[in-house]
DNA sequence: ATGGCAATGTTTCATTGA
């Protein structure tokens, strides 16, 4: 089984590119964020004709989260939103896809250390905790793909000096981060060698892509069975390049299957 | 020198993202 996770900064901008880059690669299952979406708005007929099912969460402008599962695979218990915390943004969707727990996070940006914006970014990952605590207990197959907008250390860090203590990087917001992990996940990148300087994100300015200048904020997290089947996990620095890119690359894992 | 780029709707600017 091969799962990706993709932020494609509004889906109605990167339909097209999306489409290309499912037929080539051909996962099983996508994990979307940014789709900036209502739900009225997304494109299920085209991607129908990719062959893939869609299930969304969303809203206009802001946010939205989808999964996309290949045509044939069995998707059941669709459920969007985090138990016991009442959000508006539309930021998680699960949905167990021929018998693995997907779990679709979008974690909230934070904007500055110490705002409104960071307070809730932590409170919302603390639920999300709590959340995955009692998914996990409910479904041993978890994987959780998404956008975190943490860094978790400095090797994930084009300048480590540069963002010391700044947003995606925080001490608040990688204890938060390794307390997803703490749950049962692993980081599933890490659980392989990976060159240096292996980045998921890079801002649209000042050359920051050709120069390199990013930071690998989106992961897939694994609890223990799933981690001992995957075999690989990679970010394609491919779909970044080119014309009206995502501001992010998408992350897959491959899955052994028993 | 505190910007820069991109997407969106409130649209020819303000807001947000990361």
């Amino acid at each position: 089984m091969k799962l990706a996770s993709w932020n494609v900064n509004s889906l109605n901008m990167r339909l097209a590119r999306l489409q290309a880059w499912l037929a080539v690669h051909r996962p099983d299952v996508v994990c979307l964020q940014e789709t900036k979406l209502e739900d009225a708005k997304f494109p299920t007929a085209p991607l129908d004709a990719a062959g893939y099912q869609s299930f969304y969460a969303g809203q206009k402008t802001y946010n939205g989260v989808a999964i996309l599962a290949r045509k044939g695979l069995v998707v059941v218990d669709v459920v969007a939103g985090i138990d016991d915390f009442i959000d508006e943004q539309k930021r998680l969707i699960s949905a167990t896809v021929a018998g693995t727990r997907v779990v679709c996070a979008y974690v909230p940006q934070g904007q500055i250390v110490d705002s409104e914006k960071y307070r809730y970014k932590l409170a919302w990952c603390e639920a999300v905790a709590a959340h995955l605590k009692n998914a996990l207990a409910q479904h041993p197959l978890l994987a959780v793909a998404g956008d975190f907008n943490v860094a978790p250390d400095d090797r994930d860090v084009h300048d480590p000096a540069l963002w010391a203590g700044q947003i995606m990087c925080s001490d608040a917001e990688r204890a938060a981060f390794r307390a997803l992990l703490a749950i049962g996940l692993a980081d599933s990148f890490r659980l392989f060698e990976q060159p240096p300087k292996t980045f998921s994100w890079w801002d649209y300015r000042q050359l920051a892509f050709p120069k390199n200048c990013g930071l690998r904020i989106d992961h897939i997290l694994l609890s223990t069975p799933l981690a001992e089947r995957c075999v690989s996990c990679r970010i394609d620095r491919e779909a970044r390049k080119g014309e009206k890119p995502s501001d992010h690359a998408p992350v897959s894992i491959e899955l052994r299957d028993d």
